[in-house]
DNA sequence: CATGGCCCTG
DNA sequence: CAGGGCCATG
């Protein structure tokens, strides 16, 4: 699974900040020999890393994981045999993997902690090995250049010894402090471990001493550092410059520096991390704290390292020793009381699900964008999938001569079991960047009115015979052409609607990128699984309320398609009326991921559905497949199975489902053509009633303005929230429509019991494609 | 025969 | 909207 470019990923993973580095190495060739969705991209697994890592690891220490990052996230590692688990550690994320502790590490949440107990030891003690090599082959220069920085010089020695010393203190304490994770992993499930951890740490950085703090703090530095080390036995001293060229400080030289700063700034930092995190709930918590951690990096530790010294170690040995043992208390005690609360804790919960709990912070969008952003990142690699499908959804106009025709892909659900999603469904989000909205520069005017004139029809001689006849609609006055090149702008990846795998990459060019928010919610796939699993957590309703407000916000389809929505997201006014749908649709107790995002197309995240499992697809239709399918209408009267299944790839096709879905879209032809009709016939009730001037009315009541009745019915119909801005293609082939229903009522066609029949041929024609955004699964719209 | 569209009814 | 019937298509 893992592929050697992936070690080069791994190498540049340390740079927390890095993402375009990382996201550079992301296009190395034969990273990902098959594009599976669950494969996280290296462009946020360095992100990820700091983040995800320390959270994840019990003891903060640099666990081996093995690599399977493409692994089905639907099969859950931590209920892997351990023996495997060892295995496949030993093997690939040892060797292919390479990066000890590296944000692949990440990948592990999951990871039993218990299989990975094993090895921790002989981990630490090589990393402890390892940093003491370092330290002794970097002395002559860490003196020279950092040290002397210091203008401590002198007591350089004494120092080193004492830092030997504090090392080999810390990683006792560390151990033991594994140990008693482990203990109470083990006794209780192995769950909330790190979330405790980190309000311990909180709490007693908030105590004012900050000891903890700057243990846990230390601890997880020196992960970082003997990881990166590990990983390559290299010069520290150098590859740091390279490896961490984002931090201002190299992380060898805090490995030195925050020994002897730690008690200096460790209120302070600790204030700062939980500024950062703790008024963030999850995953922002997290992110606080590895900002944190960030801090502390880049500038806590320049300002002072003047004065200390022998007294500043001996302090420091001294602060450590009693904090790491009250720590060790509190930890276990904090845990213990924890357990003993939630004891209906799903125990396969990972630990780390809690930590990373979605936060309702100001991030939202920036969360979900990351999330997203992940999981279309994690898709590259699919381009060919989506070409595929993308040649059956954007099927050519002149295939739908007939309605009958469309279908001509031959899609048809295989008779039998239920079709499991495929890959390629998981990777829906992938193919956002896509756009098949060429057609939409197709002109409108197409429909041969004229053609269906029948000056002699009797009906017509029978309503009005003194009136004059309409003539044949001028259709280059009627048909708002000038909306064209605006529906072409609102898309302006749709030039190139075949060429969607060579631009496919997370930043779609031609579609306003969003840049997400922030670059911490860029979580790691692994992370998306755990968010998935812990929001259906039933101990955590209370999280319920500020998703669905992600849910709710739909901007991702509103700024796909409308320029003028500002691409930062999420301040759509939301509607609440999903919310009923998405808890309802849970029904079969799978709430599945509804919601796609659009993010990619420059719509800025949608508000995005963390419950886009792996696997996930779901049983049966729900009130926001309906939503969606009544959206997708806007763009597609006629979408043929297989459209469909693009569309819904959280759905899980069966004949049943599929037959349910065609007869919606069904009725909602049913539903438009019939206010066509009856548009139609008012327009020319109108047109007789109006004898004196029946050519100058007609037009501007054949017009599906955006300010019309028919418009605000049709719109209330397929688009009830109103946060759906109605593409205006929807309205020129209203228009088309209504003048067809007008010409044939007109000219009395009517009375032929088929005539409906060229009518609808026509409006067939003129589907337009349906943006990729609702190739993502989800609930559009809120 | 399966699929899917249209029509009608509830 | 859902169901059922009818029909066209492949």
């Amino acid at each position: 699974m893992m592929d050697s470019p992936t070690d080069l990923f791994d190498d540049s993973a340390p740079q927390m900040h890095a993402f375009a580095a990382t996201h550079s190495s992301a296009d190395l060739p034969g990273v990902h020999p098959q594009p599976i969705a669950g494969r996280p991209p290296p462009a946020f697994r360095s992100p990820g890393f700091p983040l995800i890592h320390h959270l994840l690891q019990p003891g903060g220490a640099p666990r081996r994981i093995g690599g399977q990052l493409n692994t089905n996230p639907s099969t859950h590692r931590h209920l892997e045999d351990r023996d495997l688990e060892e295995d496949r550690g030993e093997r690939e994320g040892r060797v292919a993997q390479g990066v000890e502790g590296g944000e692949d590490g990440a990948m592990e949440g999951e990871d039993s902690s218990l299989g990975v107990k094993k090895r921790l030891g002989d981990e630490w003690s090589q990393d402890v090995l390892k940093v003491k090599r370092l330290k002794l082959e970097s002395r002559p220069r860490d003196g020279g250049a950092e040290v002397g920085g210091r203008g401590r010089e002198g007591g350089k020695e004494g120092k080193r010894r004492e830092r030997e010393e504090l090392k080999e203190q810390l990683e006792d304490a560390r151990e033991r402090l594994q140990a008693l994770q482990e203990k109470v992993w083990r006794a209780f499930g192995e769950k909330h471990l790190e979330d405790e951890e980190k309000e311990m740490r909180c709490r007693n950085g908030r105590g004012g001493d900050g000891g903890d703090g700057e243990d846990r703090g230390l601890l997880e530095e020196e992960d970082i550092t003997e990881g990166m080390y590990d990983e390559e036995d290299i010069d520290g001293a150098e590859m740091e410059k390279e490896t961490f060229s984002l931090l201002s400080v190299s992380p060898f030289d805090n490995f030195h520096k925050q020994r002897d700063e730690m008690q200096k700034d460790s209120v302070g930092r600790i204030e700062r991390g939980r500024a950062g995190g703790l008024h963030l709930e999850g995953v922002m918590e997290g992110a606080g704290l590895w900002l944190d951690c960030g801090g502390l990096l880049r500038g806590d530790w320049q300002g002072g390292i003047e004065d200390e010294g022998e007294e500043g170690g001996q302090k420091f040995a001294q602060a450590l020793k009693v904090e790491l043992g009250s720590a060790v208390a509190r930890v276990i005690d904090r845990v213990l009381r924890l357990y003993t609360e939630m004891t209906d804790a799903a125990p396969s919960s990972p630990p780390a699900a809690i930590s990373f709990l979605p936060s309702e912070g100001g991030n939202d969008g920036g969360r979900e964008g990351g999330v997203w952003m992940g999981l279309l990142t994690s898709g590259r690699g699919e381009d060919k999938v989506r070409g595929e499908e993308g040649k059956a959804v954007g099927r050519p106009d002149g295939g739908r001569e007939k309605p009958a025709q469309r279908r001509s892909n031959g899609s048809a659900p295989p008779p039998g079991p239920p079709r499991l999603a495929e890959p390629s469904d998981l990777s829906m989000p992938s193919a956002v960047q896509r756009s098949h909205d060429v057609r939409k520069a197709q002109p409108l005017l197409g429909p041969p009115l004229s053609a269906h004139l029948n000056p002699s029809h009797p009906n017509l001689a029978l309503h009005h015979p003194s009136l004059p006849r309409p003539p044949p609609l001028s259709h280059p006055t009627l048909l708002p052409t000038a909306s064209q090149p605006k529906d072409l702008s609102f898309h302006p990846s749709s030039s190139s609607s075949s060429s969607s795998s060579s631009s496919f990459p997370a930043p779609p060019p031609p579609p306003p990128p969003p840049p997400p928010p922030l670059p911490l919610p860029l979580l790691h796939y692994s992370m998306q699984q755990l968010f998935s699993r812990s929001l259906h957590h039933p101990q955590l309703p209370h999280l319920h309320p500020s998703r669905k407000d992600y849910l709710n916000s739909d901007p991702f389809l509103e700024f796909s398609t409308h320029p003028s929505s500002h691409p930062s997201f999420p301040p759509l006014p939301l509607l609440g009326h999903l919310d009923p749908s998405m808890a309802r649709h849970a029904h079969g107790g799978r709430e599945r991921g509804m919601r796609g995002d659009g993010g990619m197309r420059g719509g800025g995240m949608d508000g995005g559905e963390l419950y886009l499992t792996a696997g996930g697809t779901q049983e049966g239709l729900s009130p926001c497949h309906l939503k969606k399918a009544k959206l997708m209408f806007f763009y597609a009267r006629y979408p043929s199975s297989n459209t469909l299944k693009t569309y819904f790839p959280d759905v899980k096709f069966n004949r049943c489902v599929t037959s349910q879905m065609i007869k919606w879209f069904s009725n909602f032809r049913e539903f438009f053509y019939i206010q066509m009709e009856r548009f139609a016939r008012q327009a020319v009730r109108e047109a007789l009633t109006r004898e004196g001037a029946p050519r100058l009315g007609r037009e501007s009541h054949l017009r599906v303005g955006r300010d019309t009745e028919l418009y605000r019915i049709l719109n209330m119909h397929y688009n009830k929230s109103n946060v759906y801005q109605v593409p205006e293609r929807f309205i020129e082939v209203s228009d088309v429509a209504l003048r067809e229903f007008y010409s044939a009522i007109w000219t009395g066609r009517d009375s032929d019991p088929c005539w409906k029949k060229g009518i609808y041929k026509i409006i067939c024609k003129l589907d337009s494609p349906v943006p990729d955004a609702f190739r993502l699964p989800g609930c559009p719209v809120g």
